[in-house]
DNA sequence: CTCTTTAGTCAAGCTTGATTGACTAACTAT
DNA sequence: ATAGTTAGTCAATCAAGCTTGACTAAAGAG
């Protein structure tokens, strides 16, 4: 075991972020792997999924989603176009604006959508049901703190 | 805002899990972003950097690789063959097996790895100063605890 | 010693998730 | 009214990250 090795696995051990990302991808995957065992949707992908945060109530034109995801609206489309064939999404007319549809959640979208959060907060249940609401506690409100924390910083480089 | 929107919101209110993800992401992108500005691979992509979790220091046959990432001997073929093209990891003949090489990291790729981990950990200082040692103690042992118990779930789902 | 299996390699091909370019219809500014 | 811009759509294309199939050399079983 050569000293470079050691410098590494001490760094590991430091790690509280590396944890984090593990534990985060590993209960990412339970939960799509449920979610996907109650819902065979063979056809949705996550492509399709990473879609949905960012579909208001009031609904979003292509544009702007796709600007939001930081892709090219042409790829957005292909993505909305496969959710509204499987009823998930639909597009109005936006009142404003004759060119442009506002895309929002169809009944069965938000249906599913209901489903899918269900399914997550169940795990956590089980998680607190294992580890105790203490635990469960202090995740949160660390977790909450590093996220407002990430997103006041977001908003001061947006600033600048 | 009809009913069915509003449990969805109080759902999202409630979920953890979610803003764990989302938290995990953000700073992993963030992560992702700075090691890329000190070292600009252009030819190293996500593929090639999820082998690394995966390498001990003894080193690891090809198809052991494999198997521990669950995809194809052929896949990771490729990926080692990029890796050592770059210098970032080495093949050793195996002792015990003639038709076996023995993967392991070189003194370039270990140097990388270190440099990757020291980054990570920086960011974890930042969040110190920012936040204060209570919170990100509090994060470090409540995320701790649910890794602790999701291994000793697989554990038990591998046994069964 | 032969037969079968296994480790690594090479090649071709597929799916996903994106891109760029072109086009139509509707809006906007002059 | 006309010229230029913008929203959505359609089509072709591309890179990443895989897969399957075929081959070789070494190992192991009978």
């Amino acid at each position: 075991m050569d000293d470079r090795w050691r410098t590494i696995e001490e760094l590991k051990r430091k790690a509280t972020l590396q944890v984090l990302f593990r534990v985060a991808r590993m209960l990412n995957e339970m939960g799509v792997k449920r979610i996907a065992s109650i819902a065979p949707n063979t056809s949705l992908r996550p492509a399709h999924t990473s879609l949905f945060p960012h579909i208001p109530h009031e609904g979003i034109r292509l544009v702007d989603l796709a600007a939001r995801m930081g892709i090219s609206k042409q790829a957005v489309f292909q993505l909305v176009e496969d959710l509204v064939g499987e009823g998930m999404l639909m597009r109005r007319q936006d009142p404003s604006d004759g060119r442009s549809k506002l895309i929002c959640f169809s009944d069965l979208g938000m249906e599913a959508i209901k489903r899918g959060l269900a399914t997550l907060s169940k795990m956590e249940q089980e998680l607190v049901l294992a580890l105790g609401d203490q635990v469960m506690d202090q995740l949160r409100t660390s977790v909450l703190a590093v996220h407002d924390h990430l997103n006041r910083q977001e908003y001061k480089v947006k600033q600048a």
